[in-house]
DNA sequence: TTGCGTGCAAAGGTTTTGCATGGCA
DNA sequence: TGCCATGCAAAACCTTTGCACGCAA
C-alpha cells in the first residue's frame, strides 16, 4: 500500500485532514464540500472525488456504498486503532456504527479464505442491519 | 408478506416471468429492460421500476444497492431454496460478484444478533476483499 | 365505471469527464 | 520546466415523477 502520492496541495490538506477529523463516522461527498466551503476553503465537487478516489486507492480510506439514492460514505482508515482487524456494524435507522471485536467473527476470514478462496478485507467490510435499540424501537411499532 | 397485488397486466406477468427465470442470478433493470425489448414485449423504465418497488416491498424481490455506479440488481426470491440467507462476497479488483452459500456464513446472522443484539440483513451486506483467481495473479506481481 | 398501470419525457441526484489554468517539486 | 491538481461546466447514469391515456376488474 502506498502510504502517499502525488502532490502536497491545499485542497488535499483540508481533505484530508476533515477526514481525520471524522474518522470515528462516515461521511460523503455533500458533507465534505459543504465543510470545506463553510471553513472558507471551498473546494470542487471533482477534486474531492478525483482525490477520494485516489485516498481509497491507496487504503487510506474507505468507500461504503449502500444505496444508490443516499450517495457513497467514506471514512478515514485509522492505523493507530485495530479497526482493521475487526468488523463493523453500521445500523441503517440511526447511522451508528459499532466495532465488533469478537473470535467467532475472527475465525470468519479463515473460514472464507480456506472454504472459498476469498481473501476477506475486513477494513472494506460492514454489516447492514438495525441495532438493538432500533429494533427494540420497531417493536413498539 | 402480500403474495401479491394489484391487477395483473402483460408488462407486469412478463417481468416476474423474467425475475422467475433468472432467479439463480443477480439481474438489473437494464438487463430486464434489454430483455423484454427483444422479446418483443417492450417495457418502460418506468414500470420496471415501479414493479420492482411494488415485488420489493411485497417481499417477493429482494434488492441489492452493491455500488452506485453499476445501479441496483434485483432477485426473485425463491421460497423453496435457502438463498435468501446468503451473503455475498465482491471482488476489490476485477469486481467480481460472487454468492456465498455456506452453512457457516448461516450461522453468523444467528451469532451477531444473540451476542452482538444485531440484526443483520445479508441483502444490504456486502464482503469486500480479493478473489482467488486475482490472489494468485497478485501472487506473481 | 373506477382507479390502478403504463409510457413518455422531463426532472433529480450523484459521479465522471473535457479542457484550460494553476501550482508543486 | 514538466506534470499533476484544480475548477468549472457539461455529460453520463440511474432513478423518480408528472401527466395523459389505456386497461383490468
Amino acid at each position: 500500500m502506498k502510504r502517499d502520492s502525488g502532490y502536497n496541495t491545499r485542497q488535499k490538506e483540508k481533505l484530508i485532514s476533515f477526514l481525520v477529523n471524522n474518522k470515528e463516522k462516515h461521511t460523503n461527498v455533500q458533507e465534505i464540500s459543504a465543510y470545506l466551503l463553510a471553513e472558507g476553503t471551498p473546494v470542487g465537487t471533482a477534486t474531492i472525488y478525483r482525490q477520494l478516489d485516489k485516498l481509497v486507492e491507496n487504503g487510506v480510506v474507505r468507500k461504503y456504498s449502500f444505496d444508490g439514492k443516499t450517495g457513497a460514505c467514506y471514512q478515514y482508515i485509522d492505523d493507530s486503532r485495530e479497526c482493521r482487524e475487526h468488523f463493523h456494524l453500521k445500523c441503517l435507522k440511526c447511522g451508528k456504527l459499532i466495532h465488533l471485536n469478537c473470535d467467532h467473527l475472527s475465525g470468519l476470514r479463515e473460514h472464507i479464505l480456506e472454504h472459498h478462496g476469498f481473501m476477506v478485507d475486513p477494513s472494506q467490510t460492514v454489516f447492514y442491519g438495525v441495532c438493538s435499540d432500533c429494533s427494540s424501537a420497531e417493536d413498539k411499532d
